[in-house]
DNA sequence: TAGGGTACTAACCTTTTTGTATGTATGAAA
DNA sequence: TTTCATACATACAAAAAGGTTAGTACCCTA
């Protein structure tokens, strides 16, 4: 276990760009499996905004996670589906399912406890 | 690899909740190696405010993660330290760091290959 | 008696993030 | 000619997050 310095760029710091806030893991998650259409994410996130979900979209294209595919039909359909920088998020969105459940299982310990 | 169904709670939701957010991380790898106080604490990241960082202590023991231990002297003498939960966000930030530091690796090569 | 060190609070303000509501372009189909 | 579906833009409002500043309490030391 290196240690990691706190500065202006540190890795906890860069992913928290890259993929913090409330939306990006869930979009991208949900890109996993298939490449989908605004209109079908917006079903998987119920409820997202379709704002968030499109300037969400723009920020991990532009971060090089996600691509947009533009198949120029009338009425338009565009595709996003993940890169492979993209793909490099499962690990991390395993862990979080490791910490969640790891984390829900201790509360559920206490309270039986009585702790 | 089970599928995460996206709800009002989900394990991506509940870690973002615990650990999400500008600071809780950075203070909780902060605590890893050692105890620590406040002042302390302010050092290891000189960026955060004193306001912030009291606050994100006080959600984090609230949550489990962290412990409050006031040792009654004067001047003040406080020290925080991880519960066992607090620990599990270890493996979240080793992810953190692979993922950046290939998403930099990453970076680099588009740029010598000129993409 | 004044000042120092430490953890913490509270009031207030600024910035960032998120949400809502409405509008646009396009060509096909009714 | 109107309507429809789709992806997206834009203006504005609300809420959340973060930051600044100025306290407080405590006992010790000068």
């Amino acid at each position: 276990m290196k240690s990691i310095r706190i500065t202006a760029r540190c890795p906890i710091r860069t992913t928290l760009e890259l993929v913090g806030g409330k939306w990006k893991l869930l979009i991208l998650f949900q890109l996993v499996e298939t490449p989908l259409r605004l209109s079908e994410m917006k079903k998987k996130i119920p409820d997202i905004s379709e704002k968030m979900l499109i300037q969400e979209l723009k920020t991990l294209v532009e971060s090089g996670l996600a691509v947009r595919q533009n198949f120029g039909e009338v009425p338009p359909r565009v595709e996003y589906s993940l890169t492979e920088m993209g793909r490099a998020v499962l690990p991390l969105i395993e862990e979080m399912r490791n910490f969640a459940g790891r984390y829900e299982e201790n509360l559920l310990k206490q309270r039986t406890t009585g702790t």
